[in-house]
DNA sequence: TTGAAAGCGCTAACAA
DNA sequence: TTGTTAGCGCTTTCAA
């Protein structure tokens, strides 16, 4: 690879006016520039965004951090492809993680980013990897947190508002007749799935209508917790009417128990879950949810990075996006 | 961000020291290793990746570059995972991009991977993008290519037989004793696409059955297509019996399709994709598809740049993953 | 076993 | 407007 040098010898230059050049200083004769972007043109020259991430440590190195969970749910990759698009138009790269909300891997990557050097991160804490994420904060790194929070630190943030999200689902269940609702609850270490919950309680409270300790089950917000609970839910002397999932996975999990055991869906059992997805309307019946803006989500966060970046001196930002209940067959 | 220098200053000893001791070399006293390790312990110091990518022009930078069409879909994200694992394993972090397909942000990423000096690059090439991948082949940057090939180069490939996925589904449809099967199609552009109408016309050939052009139409791997060109069929004044999608997207935009006409699967239309999806079995009625082990693609392409890596030597490896036909109930 | 010093490719302060 | 030079944090000879 060629490198800033090459450049210089062969355009008759110095490494210095061809830095200019590159950074488009304007202190450079327009015949120079000519002649030295000539001689780039012809070395196929790249200059090196290493050399430079370590030499400029003022200034912008144009890379991002992201550590999702796991890619593979689509919210995960919906948040990233927000995150990228702004990206990318700000001509930044993205290193991208999946922590499999494991402290290990967090750390890991974690210190992966310090030591690429990475402008920010963008990430969902769990409660778990609180303290990586604090001393990372700490140290000066930029951070973006995404979908939760965090206690104790004044940190920008973008969130969805899990709680009136839930809370529509339940209200419109109650407005439907059914009081017997179960819920299919997300790890209680994770704070948008105690903030669903939260919003589940919300509903029951401000309706008037007891809680029955027996519907409210935890799963892990994957598709097997998902249909376990549900087949419990459904095994039970007086089951539930109508059932509302913390998540993607949870609710087709519950969706496939319920066609196991041949109930209608909504006459038998109605169903709605948390989080959109692009098949969602293809289900039998086309499901119910609760959407979460991730893709503005990742956006959000990534503008939000960039403008800190630019800006260090910019006020803490919370925000908090609001889901949007979406009506199909199931309830 | 403390560096070498502030461990060697705070130890006592040289950068040249604990630079071995970072590296663990043998060339080091134990009573040494372990006071430079404990001053390395309470700076908290973390050895900058950038200054050793820049410094060790030999050695490995731990980092992976993968730019891939979309996160969005599925297939994409089950590679990048399994990219993501065999990575993860060995310390490598990942620059993971999306490209839209799109030539200019390929070319952009492309530069992206150059410029941060990544140990090596794992893509899909398109046709437009041939171009530049060559070239950043040639200028010595290991590539290995997933799911689609390239012509005119020796370069490692991990593909999945499409022509032998897309014949496998034809001829159960067959055996299932339709004549009048469809085919919605990808674009030409891509390899797989290609390949994926070559099985289904050699299924025909080798059943001794003509093809009617009218049933083989070619959308662009989008839902939307997938659903227009399904209607397209539909309305022939002798529709098709059975519909081959040739992607997961247009096979649900088919089933939207299908089912808006009320008509039933697969009494009235036989429904069968290429690409599994985590919602196929819940999908009304539950899809029958190939499956592309795209995890494994991942994992292998990531092995194999791996393996490249430490020995540049080995022969090129030109691998095909065989896809499965998994029958649900659409057909 | 340890240290001094060169240099990776670049930016930026200073000089001319 | 252009060039010289120091130095970012590290690895790696070479010498001690």
């Amino acid at each position: 690879m060629p490198s800033l040098n090459d450049v210089a010898k062969l355009s008759g230059y110095s490494i210095a006016t061809v830095s200019r050049v590159i950074n488009g200083s304007d202190k450079v004769t327009p015949s120079t520039r000519e002649s030295v972007e000539k001689a780039m043109e012809s070395l196929g020259y790249l200059p090196s965004r290493v050399a430079r991430r370590l030499r400029q440590k003022g200034g912008l190195r144009h890379l991002l951090g992201v550590i999702l969970p796991n890619i593979q749910n689509p919210i995960n990759a919906e948040i990233a492809r927000g995150i990228e698009d702004i990206a990318y138009a700000n001509r930044f790269a993205v290193i991208l993680c999946n922590s499999d909300d494991k402290y290990e891997k967090e750390k890991f990557y974690l210190d992966v980013m310090r030591a690429e050097s990475v402008d920010g991160v963008i990430l969902p804490p769990n409660q778990e990897s609180n303290a990586a994420v604090l001393e990372v904060i700490e140290k000066g790194m930029p951070v973006v947190l995404v979908d939760r929070a965090i206690r104790g630190v004044q940190v920008d943030t973008v969130e969805v508002d899990n709680v009136i999200g839930a809370k529509a689902a339940i209200d419109h269940l109650i407005q439907l007749g059914h009081t017997r609702i179960a819920m299919i609850a997300g790890p209680g270490s994770i704070s948008n799935s105690r903030q669903r919950k939260r919003g589940f309680e919300k509903a029951f409270k401000e309706a008037n209508l007891p809680i029955d300790p027996e519907l409210v089950r935890t799963g892990d917000y994957t598709q097997s917790t998902g249909r376990a609970l549900a087949e419990e839910l459904l095994d039970l002397t007086s089951p539930p009417t109508a059932v509302f999932a913390s998540n993607n996975f949870m609710a087709v999990g519950a969706l496939e128990a319920i066609h196991k055991r041949n109930l209608r869906i909504p006459e038998d059992v109605a169903l709605i879950g948390f989080d959109d997805f692009p098949w969602a309307e293809s289900l039998d019946p086309p499901l119910s949810v609760v959407k979460q803006p991730a893709y503005e989500v990742g956006q959000t966060a990534a503008q939000l990075l960039l403008d800190r970046l630019s800006n260090p001196d910019l006020p803490i930002s919370k925000l908090r996006l609001s889901p949007e209940l979406i009506l199909r067959k199931s309830c």
